[in-house]
RNA sequence: CGGGGCGUAGCUCAGCUUGGUAGAGCGCGUGCUUUGGGAGCACGAAGUCGCAGGUUCGAAUCCUGUCGCCCCGACCA
C-alpha cells in the first residue's frame, strides 16, 4: 500500500518503497534514507539521536581518517568535563554572549539545588583553558597540543538528523602556542586537513575561506570553514577553525614566561568536525535507491550475494566464502550476505538503500566461469562500467581497483555538481537574483561590512559563507553596495 | 520561537464527519517450495489508538491541555 502510494504520488520510477524520489523531496529523502539505512534512529529525547550501529560504523571510520592525521600533526587526545561552572562561563564576554541562547543548565544534583549552576558544554574553550592556564608556564611548555573526541549539547530549536541536533558527537581541538605566527600556522593546517578528509575521504568537494564577522565564532579573532554545498543549492559549514588570539588566554589566565624573560598570554586555537559531516555527505551522494557511501568510510565497502541454485547451493556457497576470506585478509570491509530469509533481489535492494560501495554476486554462471559478478553503486543501473566481471584470479586486485573508481567516481560527481552551481558575477541584479534563486555558492566581491551583509540576508536569506583576501593593489568594488571592495566572498543560502 | 501538517501493530495507512469497545497491506514467527532485481502457499503472534484531564451509561472518535515528529520561516559553532 506504500508502495502503491507512492507510485502515485511521485510516478513509476520510485525505486525504493518509502523513500520519495531525491529529486521530488530532498528533506524526506534524507531523513527517511538516514532511518530506512539503519543509521539512527528516533529517541525519547526531543531532538536527539541514537546513533545505530551501522551509523556508528561510519562514523568510527571518519573519527579514524582525521585522528590519524591529528596524531601525525602532532597532537595528541585527552578529555575535559562536561560539566562547566557558570562563573567560569561568564569570563569571556563575547563567548557567553553568543552562546547563551543554547546552554543547557544543570540545576540540581540529586535532591539538593545547587548553589551555582553548570552549564552543559555547548563546546569546552572555557574549561580547557581553565586547565591550560595550569599546565602552562614557560615557554618551554609551548606549544600544547590536544584533541578531544567528545559529545556537546545545544538546546536547538529546530532539529534534523545529523545536520542539527540537540546532542552531538565531534571532535575538537585545542592549542596553545607562544605566538601568533604559530597560532595562525596552526588554524591554517588544521583548516587544510578538513579540506583534505572533505575531499579524499568523505569525497565533498568544499570551497575553502574565512567567515565575516558575523558569522564568526563567539570570542574568536578569525573563523576559517570549510563549505559543501548540497544538491538544493544550501552551502553545509562542514568544519571550522578558529584563532582565537589572545582572547581565551586573557579570560582564563593562559600566560608563559617567554625567553626574554617578559611575561605574556599564550595564543590559542580551536577547531571542530562533527557528525554533521556525515549528514553531509549523505545528502550529497545519496541517490533515489538510497545511500550512496565512499569506499574510504563504507562500513562494508563490499558485500557478497550468493544467486543459490538447485543442486549448486555447496559450490556457490564455498566460492562466497572463499572470495570472503580472501579480502577480507586483503584488508578490505567485506560481508558475505548468506541469510536463507532473502532473495537475492531483496538483498540488492537493501545493500543499495545502505549505500554499499560494491557488490559481488556469486551464482552457478561464475563458478563455471571463474569470474564474479561486480555492480558499482556509484553508477546507475545499465551505465557503462557499472555491471563488470572479475577473474577470480585478480580477484583482490579487480576490487581494490573498482573500490579506488567508485572513490573517484562519487567525487568526480560532487565536483562536477558543484563546479556547475559556483557562480562569479559583477551585476548587482544578477547577484541578488540568483541568491534569490538558491542556485548555489555566488561570489562577488565584497565590502565585508556588515550593514551591506545584513541587507542581503534580508533581501535574499543568504550569508557570507567564507571569503578570501583580494590580492595586493587589486581595486574593486563591491557588486552589492558599490562601496571599496575587500575580499572575494562566497554567499548561500545555509543548512 | 511563529505558520502549517501529522501521531492508531515494527512500517505505510484506513477507521473519527454521525461515540457502541480496532482493521488492511507490508513486515515478523513456524513449515514447505523457491532464489541472476524486493518470491508463493498455509497457519500464527502482535496495538496502554502519543500522554493527561474532561464530557458521556460508553471515547481511537467530541472538548481542553501537553509531549513528540515532519515541512516552511526566524534564530543558530
Amino acid at each position: 500500500m506504500a508502495e502503491e502510494r507512492a507510485v502515485q504520488e511521485y510516478g513509476e520510477e520510485t525505486l525504493v518503497k518509502e523513500i520519495p524520489p531525491k529529486a521530488a523531496d530532498l528533506s524526506k529523502w534524507y531523513t527517511a534514507a538516514c532511518w530506512k539505512a539503519e543509521l539512527f534512529d528516533y529517541t525519547p529525547v526531543r531532538g536527539s539521536i541514537a546513533l545505530r550501529p551501522y551509523g556508528y560504523a561510519l562514523w568510527e571510520n571518519l573519527q579514524r581518517q582525521l585522528d590519524d592525521r591529528f596524531k601525525a600533526t602532532g597532537h595528541m587526545n585527552a578529555y575535559f568535563p562536561l560539566f562547566i561552572p557558570e562563573s567560569l562561563l561568564m569570563r569571556e564576554a563575547d563567548h557567553v554572549e553568543g552562546f547563551a541562547p543554547e546552554v543547557a543548565w544543570v540545576t540540581q544534583g540529586g535532591s539538593e539545588k545547587l548553589t551555582e549552576r553548570l552549564a552543559v558544554r555547548p563546546t569546552s574553550e572555557v574549561i580547557i583553558g581553565v586547565m591550560y592556564a595550569r599546565w602552562v608556564k614557560s615557554y618551554r611548555d609551548l606549544p600544547v597540543l590536544i584533541n578531544c573526541w567528545n559529545n556537546v549539547v545545544r538546546w536547538e530549536k529546530a532539529t534534523r538528523p545529523f545536520l542539527r541536533t540537540m546532542e552531538f558527537l565531534w571532535q575538537e581541538g585545542h592549542t596553545a602556542h607562544a605566538s601568533h605566527e604559530e597560532s595562525a600556522a596552526e588554524v591554517a593546517r588544521m583548516l587544510e586537513v578538513y579540506r583534505e578528509v572533505a575531499e579524499d575521504v568523505c569525497a565533498l568537494p568544499v570551497v575553502t575561506g574565512e567567515k565575516s564577522a558575523s558569522e564568526r565564532f563567539a570570542g574568536a579573532l578569525h573563523t576559517h570553514s570549510i563549505e559543501a554545498l548540497m544538491p538544493d543549492g544550501k552551502a553545509l559549514q562542514a568544519a571550522t577553525s578558529h584563532d582565537l588570539g589572545q582572547n581565551f588566554a586573557r579570560a582564563y589566565g593562559i600566560e608563559f614566561v617567554d625567553k626574554d624573560q617578559q611575561t605574556k598570554h599564550a595564543w590559542t586555537t580551536s577547531w571542530g568536525l562533527s557528525w554533521r559531516m556525515l549528514g553531509g555527505l549523505i545528502m550529497m551522494h545519496g541517490d533515489d535507491r538510497g545511500l550512496r557511501l565512499p569506499p574510504v568510510l563504507a562500513p562494508y565497502q563490499v558485500v557478497i550475494v550468493p544467486i543459490p541454485k538447485k543442486g549448486s547451493e555447496e559450490a556457490i556457497a564455498a566460492l562466497a566464502r572463499q572470495v570472503r576470506e580472501r579480502l577480507a585478509k586483503a584488508g578490505v570491509r567485506v560481508r558475505l550476505d548468506d541469510r536463507d530469509e532473502h532473495k537475492p533481489g531483496w538483498k540488492f535492494s537493501e545493500w543499495e538503500l545502505r549505500g554499499v560501495p560494491l557488490r559481488l554476486e556469486i551464482g552457478a554462471r561464475d563458478v563455471e566461469s571463474g569470474r564474479v559478478t561486480a555492480v558499482r553503486r556509484d553508477l546507475g543501473k545499465g551505465e557503462d562500467g557499472a555491471k563488470t566481471e572479475l577473474a577470480v584470479a585478480q580477484l583482490e586486485l579487480g576490487v581494490h581497483a573498482l573500490l579506488d573508481a567508485i572513490q573517484q567516481g562519487l567525487h568526480a560527481q560532487a565536483r562536477a555538481f558543484l563546479d556547475a552551481h559556483r557562480f562569479d558575477v559583477s551585476s548587482r541584479e544578477e547577484f541578488f537574483d540568483l541568491l534569490r534563486r538558491q542556485v548555489g555558492f555566488v561570489r562577488i566581491p565584497f565590502c565585508d561590512d556588515p550593514a551591506c551583509e545584513a541587507e542581503i540576508k534580508s533581501e535574499t536569506s543568504a550569508t557570507t559563507r567564507n571569503q578570501v583576501p583580494l590580492a595586493q593593489g587589486e581595486a574593486l568594488t563591491c557588486v552589492a553596495c558599490g562601496g571599496p571592495a575587500q575580499t572575494l566572498a562566497y554567499f548561500a543560502r545555509s543548512y
